[in-house]
DNA sequence: GTCTATAATCAGATAGAC
DNA sequence: GTCTATCTGATTATAGAC
């Protein structure tokens, strides 16, 4: 009897989490189709194919849902960073990263979140799980920066700060979308024209 | 009798010009600060001191409101490349309207829009002061881009549209707000970071 | 936990008097 | 054209049965 029940029981939990998960790809995409503001619960509910008081059951506001989003894709930039071997340059490591962000934007699964709703802002921060893997992410990427600046291959002008800004808005860069809708060039082509005005500017190079 | 009737005309004329004009600078603030959605008409009525339905009469939609609002960035915009001498380098022109991009967004004076909107992008398209003024803008640009690329001074292996798109980007450039919220920077020094980075790129300089 | 049905609210837009 | 008052629809969130 005992073991019946905890098989029972973790087959359902099981369930419930592979539900759970369902939701979040959901929504990844959703918020990176339409937005926060533009997506409803409605929507989410009705293609997860669940009524809506069930995803109030599991998350308790839309701004969790967001938050839970949030989440997930920091874990994969979190599984992508510990991917990259360690005798890989600081800076080769940084332009991968930044490469991975431009990647998981095109595929359509980087959620846009507005960066003024205060609600939202509210639950994000009050989110340990993001909280603690933007802190992750920050100080992989921070020390990186710092490391890339030391050796000569960032520009040690530009403060650590603004560096570390500049790779996270490629993140939410519009000129991705917009030469993807011009048609004039596919998705590898967008990230190294991306990638050599993100690392090498809109100069000429001397020489 | 006639005289009179024409000048009572004209004064009620400019009263109405003005009243709008006032729309749509707090419009201009309001859209700046925080988003097309997050803003209410409710609000743009109460900030203007005028009744709803009234805000209706000059402007058939919310829409028309925040057209109208990027018609006027997009006349200055205008004005201050007018004022940029013909004798300036392609290349310092672009680089003047890219600064004077980030100071009025600096300045809380740039609309921002969400670019996935299509009720939106439809009455934007119908605009024909925008479409006009945002075509005017656009071709000034791109001479000055194939100007520079033929000069040697920016980078004529990247496409001149992904070049123009790239300064457009800088209207909405997190990086700046990011920077200004730290409080380590000032406007100024934001400016030229976000210069630096834009054209001379993350890497270091060679040599 | 999941569902149907409903509450509660908010925001865009309009009616009609002046 | 401007106002007060109202309509209409959409959207977040919840009650209550199963």
């Amino acid at each position: 009897m005992k073991s019946s029940n905890v098989v029972k029981v973790s087959f359902k939990e099981q369930m419930l989490q592979a539900r759970e998960e369902a939701i979040i790809r959901t929504v990844n995409l959703l918020l990176a189709e339409k937005g926060f503001e533009a997506m409803t619960v409605d929507e989410v509910a009705a293609s997860v194919g669940i009524a809506k008081a069930s995803l109030y059951k599991h998350f308790p506001s839309k701004e969790d849902l967001a938050a839970a989003a949030m989440v997930s894709v920091m874990r994969r930039a979190q599984a992508f960073i510990a991917t990259l071997p360690a005798e890989v340059a600081a800076v080769d490591k940084l332009r991968a990263v930044v490469r991975w962000t431009m990647e998981v934007k095109l595929a359509g699964e980087m959620p846009s979140l507005p960066s003024q709703n205060s609600k939202l802002r509210a639950a994000l921060i009050g989110n340990r799980d993001y909280m603690d893997g933007l802190m992750e992410v920050s100080d992989a990427l921070g020390s990186w920066i710092e490391a890339a600046q030391a050796q000569g291959a960032i520009n040690s002008s530009i403060p650590a700060i603004a560096i570390l800004y500049t790779v996270y808005a490629r993140a939410c860069d519009p000129v991705l979308e917009f030469l993807k809708m011009g048609g004039q060039h596919d998705d590898a082509q967008i990230i190294d024209l991306v990638m050599s005005t993100c690392f090498e500017g809109l100069n000429a190079r001397p020489g």
